[in-house]
RNA sequence: GGCCCCGUGGUGUAGCGGUCUAACAUGCCACCCUGUCACGGUGGAGAUCGGGGGUUCGAAUCCCCCCGGGGUCGCCA
């Protein structure tokens, strides 16, 4: 090694100490005479100290020295002189006296500061993002993933839990996400797959007598990002068999608790879990991953709206439609500006519009409201004992903003959920600091797509029914509920599982629901159903993105924040410029000819 | 594919029809400085304002198209 000990690890017990130091030069400080060089490694910083005087051979190495140059220094651990410490660095009451210097590498200047935080243009960042993980930010981003997939590995290790590395190369299943496709060279015209994730592969382990897997699993899907979803992306993907719902949503609680403990100990936790079934998250907050750190819950006006002279309100239950909306506490003298920021973002959303009705300035009792306080651009269509109720419905009081939204039960839903969101954003409802944890339960088993009139799996093809609601697959399926669970955390959707089928019986009945033709089964699924034949236990599980897991406790927006090297948003990654062209002679050998596109 | 936001020295911002020959901070370079720690001081270099077209006597500024980046709807079994 070039160095003996760790920058950041040098504290008061090392004075006296002689020790090698090798890293990087955060900032250089040079006073004609003294030079003082603040030392940077993954462990933090130290000052070292270079005295024209005593090391004359060192101060001239010194002052040739810039930021980022990669330094080794050695001398001596001592105590700064009475009131030159330094409170604000964790080694800040000691100082390397150089007796012995070397440049190691030199650097140019970095094209963003490593040494400071500094809201950059990201694509600069990705560009060199072997720089931006450099600062402070993005190594212990870095580290704090590091420990999180540590801890999940030790936990589950615990449990008894065997980790099974899975396939990359697979075959490619078109239901679902779109597949990342990789041609064969030994097999001309076919294709691999990489997994969506190892559903299938999971469930054969099980078949297999695993009993208990998990992996930490990189998964492809070829769809458009988000700042919580990449093209490539980390999945705790896990696997019990002989298990029912509580015994993963046990695990998992008892997992995400202990691990919310251990890396983010300072941070509050709601516990127990809550748990919402699909429905209820749907009617209190129009989104199936709400986030509970605060209330501001959505409420059905339809039955009120349908009274009122507002012919937008009319026609849209006319139409099968509803109408609902939110109240927001103290939000009453919200400007015109204000209001159509907020307008805006409904009609981005779908909407035709939003209603807002001010409930005059000053706080108070509802009762007491009159019509001349009420302030809304329709409030001509409603009288005063109408937006009485609303309000009332709403636990409005006075001073309040209500905001209601009319149209399609779909559009309204997510409107409103926005709009909370929103809300909650701008009046700082959401203690960043709490992780409020729920499972979503009971979802239906399957929703029909609009388009195509055909069933569609809520979760995928694997899910189980309910035991009990086996028979209405047959006569009424949308009333079937699956055995699938999510949990969600702080308005993000954290991780999902089910207990799967785990009969060929049952499972083609799945598919023949879904609309597959036997063909097109023993294509897909053959080797899944020959599986289930063979004594395939009752088995269940769940995945969770580590990604999003990292994000939240990082406290980041996104999860490129927590990903080393992540793709930008049209799936390019800056600093390799991937994806690239291939030569000819690469296109052939894998039987590929390009297309000529339009 | 749709909608919204952003693009000005290396970096971050200001400027939003004329005095912009583009400002500020920081970084960079040189010199001075022996206890600083976002060291300090003096001086200097550095941007045809993402690209193209248009409107105008005049465009960083207004309009259109394109490119790049971000957010989002659709999409994500």
């Amino acid at each position: 090694m070039l160095k003996t000990h760790s920058c950041g690890d040098l504290s008061k017990k090392d004075v006296g100490a002689e020790v090698t130091l090798a890293g990087w030069v955060d900032r250089r400080r040079d006073h004609g005479g003294l030079i003082f060089i603040d030392l940077r490694d993954r462990e933090g910083l130290v000052q070292a100290v270079f005295n024209p005087d005593s090391s004359p051979d060192c101060h001239e190495i010194a002052s040739r020295m810039r930021s980022e140059y990669v330094i080794k220094v050695s001398g001596e651990v001592a105590l700064r002189p009475k009131g030159t410490e330094n409170p604000k660095l964790p080694t800040g009451d000691i100082e390397v006296i150089v007796h012995s210097a070397e440049i190691l590498n030199t650097s140019k200047t970095p094209p963003f500061y490593i040494n400071e935080e500094v809201e950059l243009e990201e694509s600069l960042r990705l560009k060199y993002r072997y720089l931006d993980l450099r600062r402070a930010r993005m190594r212990k981003n870095l580290l704090l993933r590091h420990r999180v997939i540590k801890f999940i590995r030790d936990f589950l290790d615990d449990k008894g839990f065997i980790e099974v590395e899975t396939p990359i190369l697979i075959k490619s299943t078109p239901e679902g996400a779109r597949d990342y496709l990789v041609p064969s060279r030994v097999h001309a015209g076919k294709f691999y797959a990489l997994p969506q994730s190892p559903q299938q592969l999971k469930q054969l382990l099980m078949v297999a007598g695993v009993e208990k897997y998990f992996q930490i699993a990189r998964c492809f899907r070829d769809e458009d990002t988000r700042a919580d979803r990449q093209p490539e992306f980390t999945q705790l993907d896990l696997e019990m068999s002989f298990v029912e719902e509580e015994d993963i949503l046990g695990l998992m609680e008892e997992l995400f608790t202990a691990m919310v403990e251990t890396v983010r100990p300072e941070s509050k936790i709601i516990k127990p879990f809550s748990r919402l079934s699909y429905a209820e998250a749907m009617e209190r907050y129009g989104t199936d991953k709400p986030d509970l750190r605060f209330g501001l819950e959505l409420k059905d006006l339809t039955d009120i709206a349908a009274q009122t002279e507002f012919a937008i309100f009319r026609s849209a239950i006319d139409q099968g439609g509803k109408v609902r909306g939110i109240c927001i506490p103290g939000c009453g003298g919200y400007s015109r500006r204000q209001l159509d920021e907020l307008n805006k973002l409904v009609q981005g959303l779908g909407a035709g519009g939003l209603v807002t009705i001010a409930l005059g300035a000053g706080g108070g009792k509802l009762d007491a409201l009159t019509i001349e306080e009420v302030k809304s651009v329709v409030a001509k269509f409603f009288t005063i004992d109408q937006v009485k109720q609303m309000g009332q419905r709403l636990e409005a009081e006075k001073g309040d903003l209500l905001l209601i939204v009319a149209g399609k039960p779909e559009i309204v839903d997510i409107c409103l959920s926005e709009l909370r969101q929103e809300m909650a954003k701008r009046l700082e409802l959401a203690d960043p600091n709490t992780f409020a944890f729920s499972f979503i339960i009971d979802f239906p088993l399957l929703s029909k797509n609009e388009e195509t009139g055909l069933w569609e799996p809520m979760h995928h093809p694997f899910t189980a029914p309910r035991e009990e609601d086996i028979p209405l697959l047959d006569s009424a399926p949308e009333k079937v509920r699956g055995r699938h669970y999510d949990l969600v955390c702080n308005g993000y959707e954290i991780a999902g599982g089910s207990i799967r089928i785990h009969t060929s019986g049952l499972q083609r009945k799945l598919f023949k629901l879904l609309g597959y033709s036997d063909e097109q089964v023993e294509e897909r699924f053959g080797h899944l159903l020959k599986a289930f034949d063979y004594g395939a236990p009752p088995h269940g599980g769940i995945a969770a993105g580590i990604d999003r897991v990292v994000m939240l406790l990082a406290g980041e927006e996104t999860i490129r924040e927590v990903i080393a090297f992540p793709k930008n948003q049209n799936a390019a990654d800056l600093t390799f410029d991937a994806p690239s062209p291939v030569s000819e002679e690469q296109l052939a050998e894998l039987h590929l000819r390009l297309r000529e596109e339009r």
